[in-house]
DNA sequence: ATATTCGCATACCGTTGGTATGTGGAGTTA
DNA sequence: TAACTCCACATACCAACGGTATGCGAATAT
């Protein structure tokens, strides 16, 4: 075959297997043994395109950040009004957020394993990014007031990260629209009501 | 000595050993062998102490919290006035949460290393619980609006633990005030206007 | 047709968390 | 106070882990 494609397809494989196993029992009691057994290759197909195990991880990371920045982005994308964008896609964080391979692999085992600084980086390229643009296009705009932005970034973002990983425990179904209208108040406190 | 006060003595010793090991290289990078060379006894002390090195590093996590649950506590004791009393304790939050071994060992380690379920419920027991205690005593006494309190104050909780995290790498001296002030807007805006 | 590259397998190593067992001295009993 | 008990801890050991050094065979280049 192609070595170039048998190249890509192994490392495809190893970092989907990683994922599935990083997401079902976390970074730590994950073994290099178990992702090359379900990958189906040796410690030296893994050895040969990553440095270590925590570097698999990172491309894990990377993948899922990537997918959760897309998704964010696709449904702030799918509205006009600059206000509408900011609303959707704290929304379509959240409902996105509900997944275990997002909880696992992104919100608790990323910043311990990674380190907070690069995980803050990742974070940042990826979905955090969209969040800090729509603040500013809304101050620009003279929606909200202008204050200054990546406090209230990190504080927001803080918040439905923590936000997200207490709907993935809560029992109730009611609570996600119940975060949802919390959130929603505090956005809305944000506008410039002069 | 004394068997019973030589044994507390021993605990004490490889849990302050063991919290300054894991604050300043995360818990992954300390080895069993580190911690008891600092605390001067051999593995078989730590055996007898705890069940495992994430049994150890629960214990150091409950010593962070505690010491963080006390501090937001008496900063809050301190005002009479029930809102004063909500702003002075997340202030102290923000304050007390810039010491690394509060950042590395409770933010950044804890919810990997013990769950984010059992983490939850430890953060709960010390310090969040007098953020869901300040917020019903607020709405009962008609300060803020009714609402859901459990959904609002994993939002806060969330934002100050990101903000916290932030501030600790942060470089620029105006970025605590900064903060502070976003987040005295954000809970301003929960007063009811009525 | 031969040489070279490279994607990956095999074999091996030091360290790690964890366990099973030994031991000495403080605490109790006669 | 002598003998016995108990327990806090030390010693010795193990399987498994992440990581490395080297070998090999097929795809590519010459």
């Amino acid at each position: 075959m192609d070595r170039v494609r048998q190249r890509l397809e192994t490392r495809r494989t190893l970092v989907a297997e990683a994922r599935t196993l990083f997401a079902r029992h976390g970074y730590a009691a994950v073994s290099l043994a178990q992702i090359v057994g379900a990958a189906a290759v040796t410690k030296g197909a893994l050895y040969h395109h990553f440095d270590s195990k925590a570097d698999l991880f990172h491309a894990v990371v990377e993948q899922v950040q990537q997918e959760v920045g897309e998704r964010v982005s696709a449904a702030a994308d799918a509205h006009d009004d600059p206000w509408e964008q900011l609303v959707a896609g704290c929304r379509a964080f959240l409902a996105v957020s509900r997944d275990p391979d997002v909880q696992r692999i992104m919100l608790v085992d990323g910043p311990a394993v990674l380190g907070w600084n690069e995980w803050r980086a990742m974070d940042e390229a990826s979905s955090a990014r969209h969040l800090t643009e729509a603040l500013v296009t809304l101050i620009e705009t003279g929606v909200i007031a202008r204050r200054p932005v990546e406090p209230l970034a990190h504080l927001l973002s803080g918040a439905m990260n923590e936000a997200a990983l207490w709907l993935a425990r809560s029992t109730d179904p009611g609570d996600l629209p119940a975060v949802t209208e919390e959130l929603s108040r505090l956005l809305e406190s944000l506008r410039d009501h002069r």
